[in-house]
RNA sequence: GCCGGGGUGGUGAAAUCGGUAAACACAGGGGACUUAAAAUCCCCCGCCCGCAGGGCUUCUGGGUUCGAGUCCCAGCCCCGGCACCA
């Protein structure tokens, strides 16, 4: 006997004891076969095109790397699949689409690295990751997979191109553009981390390069708007709202001056945030690529000029744009007039000043703008009081930018008034004088898509020297990305593509001249930003989505993903479903009703990632423990939104709770609960009930965990009853192990076909008895035990009486009782 | 600099509305059962003084309150994102 007084497992039982005892490999094998043979995580087009109740269950489709799915990306499809699980156990019907987003750089390097063929890499890598990814038991539709990189895919988002293209929301353009020399290609705006590549980390050049630009800036409004909407993360709306940089201010005119002071006619336009400063605006910078900076430059001074503009050009992007850097810049020798003050101001050149944004010129009010006076300070330009805080006059030096509230001074009309208040007074003001207007300014810029690799969709384009850039008929999707052993891109900045001459000749289109194929393919953030729209309609070759799956599958009810596409993926993916419901395709304009994002694994103190050399192999912990213990521990690390550290000692907890359910489950008789123990589990169903979907997945599972220790509190056998709702419950998280256990429990249909979500009884869960608290001046002095809902002068006599609370309470004055019902007592005393 | 999210035992973490801080686990210690180990079970486990009991404790400092991890003010630190954006 052991200490409970069960049967000990002495060596003659063993033989037996094994046969019933919990063996992960074999319970999930037999499981994932079953669950294949008998469709159920599949479905057939017409059960999507007849689905009850349906659930659309999205998670953020993996890269298929070579090296496979690492610790991280499983929590992420884990939590996911948690979600969906419980989902269908409330009998939604819930589709969970997995697929592969195999486009791209990283792979085209990777495969030039190791000297192969991404058509070769490609599919052994979707062959390791499908295997990883059924071997975790996800609930995933292998039926409805994608693969960005099949032409049966890619030709729809060649189609989504045209209709972009035939829209006039496709517009190639020559751009100063961020050119990785490492990668060898243009890469977007929102690819340059910090001024280096986002890939390989080498700085950035800017390089002029006729680019394919999806004009997402004309949907800035809408995109900022509809946010307001959604039920996100509250971090990735905000990460979205900053992207997008909606600023408002004014657009103000300044007049150029001739050698005599003479207005030329010319105007230089500049963008402010803050017209109220006007009267402070001593000088003008020009960014050194506006295309004013000729026109004012005078004769004497063009050298130097031209010469601080070459540098500029040449100087790549992270040495550019840091802030922290001296100021450079230099005089061009012109005026212009300040249309407040009606002075003249030097205008001058400085790649402080981007091109990029707003007009590519400033007003400098280096009294107020702490890049205009560290620049003033060094060249040495005047620098004017126009706000004076609480403390300050009108000559109060200034030895710093003042940006803080005040009143205006040294402003004219507008002396003594609130500078916040004054905004809107001097933008009217200049309006009226015929030099500004209001304006509002994004920050986000249009979507560049080119790419001059290989390694992508064929943007589907021919160039005929008659008719121009012309799509491609859309009979003639998809334009195949051709076999080509060599490519590897070179300095010429021009795709690989561009050395098969038998791919890119063809005729045009239109009026049957020779012409040439785009051989620029796009980004890959094209062909994940319209995914999720395909997955239910992959049973249609004939078209990208079909209307009536779309209607009744789309948006989808719940997104899980990364943070870290918060912005980019996310953002795109929304632009190209409005631009779609413009066109009439689709008949909503938000694609995910709810984002939530999940948190980041933490190994050795920082995220796990392959360049930190801290990434963790899921399969040997499988192989050890078992997909479901795996899935369990990695729920149970931490609150699901946030993240956890990563700690291979840990999973002994969740290992040893799955081990008792099934040694309680697979000994438990009949007969009827224990009240004490039915009252704790219809607790942990109501708790559970909360938590899942709130993704709270590892108090969830703290709570199974406390019911269980109740369930065999004392060493006793548990009957059915108490235990069948901890079986369902557990499932999301240990699904085979739950298929194992529902079915020895005697039931027919597997949990995830015939198991309904237990519900929970308010009058079973309730406590007849609770604990109070009892408090002297808030310190605990006693804790009593009382039936529920005694009355307060009982309860606090029973308080009262307690002998520690007494001794306290003796020769004190009592002041005041303070009573919480159920919760404690607090006697106030002198 | 700006925008998010954080800071609680040796560790991962809990804590509805402001109401018994540390649930659930890991690690550690002790014990039972074992020839032994594994497995299992029981007990202990924030710090200090201890017989009872008491004092202290949720980054720091203030405040509000009968009562603050939770609310308010000021500051420090960590993580993530953005950043010469006018």
């Amino acid at each position: 006997m052991d200490a409970r007084g069960r049967p000990r497992r002495t060596t003659p039982v063993m033989a037996q004891e094994e046969k019933d005892g919990y063996v992960p490999s074999e319970v999930e094998a037999k499981w994932q076969r079953l669950w294949e043979e008998r469709g159920t995580n599949t479905f057939t087009r017409e059960e999507l095109e007849n689905a009850e109740d349906p659930f659309y269950n999205l998670m953020m489709f993996p890269y298929p790397s070579a090296e496979g799915l690492h610790v991280g990306n499983i929590y992420a499809f884990t939590g996911a699949d948690v979600h969906g699980r419980y989902q269908r156990l409330r009998g939604r019907t819930v589709f969970e689409p997995i697929g592969f987003d195999a486009f791209g750089i990283h792979s085209e390097n990777f495969a030039l690295k190791i000297g192969t063929h991404p058509m070769d890499l490609i599919p052994s890598n979707v062959r390791n990751f499908t295997r990883q990814l059924r071997r975790i038991g996800g609930m995933f539709d292998w039926k409805h997979s994608v693969d960005t990189t099949d032409p049966s895919y890619y030709k729809w988002t060649q189609w989504i191109f045209l209709q972009l293209f035939d829209a006039g929301l496709a517009e190639r353009k020559e751009a100063p553009v961020n050119w990785c020399p490492s990668c060898m290609t243009v890469l977007a705006n929102e690819q340059v981390i910090g001024g280096a590549c986002e890939r390989c980390g080498t700085p950035v050049e800017q390089r002029r390069i006729a680019q394919w630009f999806f004009k997402i800036t004309q949907y800035a409004q809408r995109l900022l708007d509809n946010l307001e909407g959604l039920d996100w993360s509250d971090s990735t709306r905000k990460a979205q709202a900053n992207w997008i940089g909606r600023s408002t201010g004014a657009q103000l005119h300044f007049p150029v001056l001739d050698g005599d002071g003479a207005e030329t006619g010319t105007t230089i336009e500049v963008y402010t945030t803050r017209p109220d400063t006007v009267f402070g605006a001593t000088y003008m910078v020009l960014s050194p690529e506006h295309p004013l900076v000729e026109e004012v430059t005078d004769d004497g001074l063009r050298a130097p000029v031209y010469a601080y503009i070459d540098a500029a050009a040449k100087k790549d992007l992270v040495a550019r744009q840091k802030a922290d850097k001296t100021k450079t810049g230099v005089p061009t020798g012109g005026y212009c007039r300040n249309p407040a003050t009606g002075e003249s101001i030097p205008i001058w050149i400085a790649d402080y000043v981007l091109m990029e944004y707003g007009t590519g010129a400033i007003m400098a009010v280096p009294g107020h703008d702490a890049r205009d006076f560290e620049f003033a300070r060094e060249f040495d330009l005047p620098i004017v009081r126009v706000v004076a805080g609480p403390d300050d006059d009108a000559g109060t030096p200034l030895d710093e930018a003042y940006v803080g509230p005040g009143r205006l001074v040294n402003s004219g009309p507008f002396d003594g008034t609130d500078v916040h208040e004054s905004v809107e007074a001097v933008t009217t003001w200049a309006a009226e004088n015929g030099w500004g207007e209001p304006k509002v300014n994004f920050r986000l810029h249009d979507w560049c898509i080119s790419r001059q690799r290989y390694w992508g969709p064929p943007i589907p384009v021919v160039h005929c020297g008659e008719c121009g850039p012309v799509g491609v008929p859309e009979d003639e999707l998809p334009v195949i990305l051709p076999r080509v052993e060599d490519f590897k891109p070179d300095e010429s900045g021009i795709s690989p593509l561009a050395r098969v001459e038998e791919w890119y000749r063809t005729t045009c289109p239109q009026c049957g001249a020779d012409a040439r194929r785009e051989t620029d393919v796009s980004d890959t953030f094209l062909d994940s930003g319209w995914y999720f729209i395909r997955y239910p309609s992959t049973d249609f070759d004939d078209r990208p989505f079909d209307a009536a799956l779309t209607q009744r599958w789309l948006p989808v009810d719940t997104y899980i993903g990364g943070n870290e596409h918060a912005v980019l993926h996310l953002l795109y993916s929304r632009f190209l479903t409005m631009v779609l419901k413009d066109l009439g395709h689709l008949d909503f304009e938000e694609p995910y009703d709810v984002f939530r994002a999940h948190g980041l694994i933490i190994a050795d103190g920082s995220k796990m990632s392959k360049s930190k050399g801290n990434v963790i192999v899921p399969d040997p912990i499988i192989e050890e423990f078992g997909a479901d213990t795996f899935r369990t521990y990695l729920m149970f690390l931490g609150p699901y939104e946030e993240g956890g550290d990563y700690r291979p000692q840990g999973i002994q907890g969740p290992f040893g709770f799955l081990h008792r359910l099934w040694d309680t489950v697979v000994s438990a008789g009949d007969g009827s609960p224990d009240p004490d123990v039915e009252r704790k589990v219809h607790q942990t169903i109501r708790q559970v009930t909360e938590q899942i979907p709130a993704l709270g997945y590892n108090t969830a599972i703290a709570a199974m965990m406390e019911c269980l220790n109740v369930v065999r509190a004392g060493g006793r056998d548990a009957v059915r009853a108490e235990i069948e709702p901890l079986v369902i419950m557990v499932s999301p998280f240990a699904p085979h192990l739950a298929e194992e256990l529902w079915q020895r429990l005697g039931h027919g249909g597997g949990v995830f076909d015939g198991a309904r979500w237990p519900d929970f009884d308010e009058k079973k869960a309730a406590e007849e008895v609770v604990q109070i608290a009892v408090q002297v001046n808030g310190k605990l002095r006693a804790t009593i035990t009382i039936e529920k809902d005694t009355a307060e002068q009982e309860v606090v006599s029973a308080a009262r009486s307690e002998e520690n609370v007494a001794r306290h309470l003796e020769g004190k004055e009592e002041r005041r009782v303070v009573h919480v019902p159920g919760r404690l007592v607090n006697f106030v005393v002198e």
